[in-house]
RNA sequence: GGGUAGGUAGCUCAGUCGGUACGAGCGUCCGCCUGAAAAGCGGAAGGUCGGCGGUUCGACCCCGCCCCUACCCA
């Protein structure tokens, strides 16, 4: 795990919640100042993954090169702690090769995880689906009260009810000791470059949601559909992470005959809606983000605020 | 024209054998977030119980009329 790769690196991250035009400004800006993008979408990681994730394609980058996009097969679980030495071994590449590194994503934890100092205690898949077992046998407070004797701290900052998070904290007590026990925290955003600039996109909530009721229109339009039954034979139902993502989640369900094709592209808009609202409360807490309008030119006050 | 089943939270529906609506799911809003994060979880707001009149100490629940919806018979 590289600590800190560049330290001296210019590094650029343009956040904010999906649709409100990261991907165009991120190229707008990696040209305006000659670097390359990495991306910082979880989704966009999945190969396959193109419509449904708004991928731009590669004759669509204006010529700039895209780095981790594709790099997982759908029925891989996706992994922060994978993203996190990828994410930065790029960037290290990018700057060693004096360019600059701009991350363009709307996964707040896998921005995060890229450029602060966050380390992610060992996970192990036996360790982990014993206590997913127990928990379907017993119940997350059940599980709760037994985090909460061996380990108060990690119960306190973790509610009765979240079953995934008290697995998690057990199975990170079993294999290390305790949780948050080096590292920060989340919210101290310690940022290992520092040359670091988080520019944030931000639109109105009503625009916003026509902007996403737009996409996902054309995500029909352009066959999402069709891509998510190739996904389907390639073992999409498989993975735990990529069935989940936005439209690929209830197209799936559609085809399983659960709903009409009307329903899931509502059900679309209703979860992508709720989605954006996530995002938007997890970055806004960050007080480093320099939040722009996403419908005015957003690049020229973006250049004025690199280093 | 006659009959049946309904009209309760933004939506779909529970519920009270008459005593202040215990509502639920979904949606909406707010928040949390360390190896599934487009995931997972918490909280809040929202209802003149179709309208009018009657019975009653008291009606969303009983009676009458009316309006609306679905279906059935003519």
């Amino acid at each position: 795990m590289t600590e800190s790769p560049v330290t001296g690196a210019r590094v650029v991250a343009v956040v904010g919640p999906t649709a409100v035009g990261k991907s165009a400004l991120g190229i707008a800006l990696a040209k305006a100042v000659d670097g390359e993008v990495v991306n910082a979408d979880s989704m966009q990681l999945y190969r396959g993954m193109d419509i449904g994730t708004a991928k731009l394609r590669a004759d669509e980058w204006d010529g700039v090169p895209h780095h981790l996009l594709d790099v997982w097969e759908v029925t891989r679980a996706a992994s922060v702690a994978d993203y996190q030495r990828r994410a930065r071994a790029a960037v290290a590449d990018i700057a060693a090769r004096g360019r600059t590194p701009v991350l363009v994503g709307g996964s707040g934890l896998y921005i995060q995880a890229t450029v602060d100092e966050l380390h992610f205690p060992a996970t192990d898949p036996g360790v982990r689906a014993q206590l997913e077992e127990e928990l379907a046998a017993v119940g997350p407070a059940a599980l709760h009260r037994r985090l909460a004797e061996l380990d108060p701290k990690a119960a306190a900052a973790t509610l009765p009810s979240n079953g995934r998070r008290v697995v998690r904290a057990l199975e990170v007590l079993e294999l290390t000791g305790t949780r948050f026990s080096d590292g920060p925290g989340m919210t101290a955003y310690r940022s290992i470059y520092p040359g670091l600039r988080l520019v944030g996109l931000e639109l109105d909530h009503a625009a916003l949601v026509e902007r996403i009721v737009r996409r996902v229109d054309l995500m029909w339009q352009q066959g999402l559909v069709d891509e998510v039954r190739r996904l389907e034979k390639a073992g999409l139902r498989d993975g735990v992470t990529a069935r989940r993502a936005l439209g690929y989640q209830q197209v799936l369900a559609m085809l399983a005959g659960e709903y009409d094709d009307a329903t899931a592209r509502e059900r679309t808009v209703y979860a992508t809606r709720r989605f954006a609202r996530r995002q938007v409360s997890w970055f806004r807490r960050d007080p480093r983000i320099t939040w722009l309008p996403a419908d005015g030119d957003a690049l020229p006050r973006a250049l004025s605020l690199l280093p």
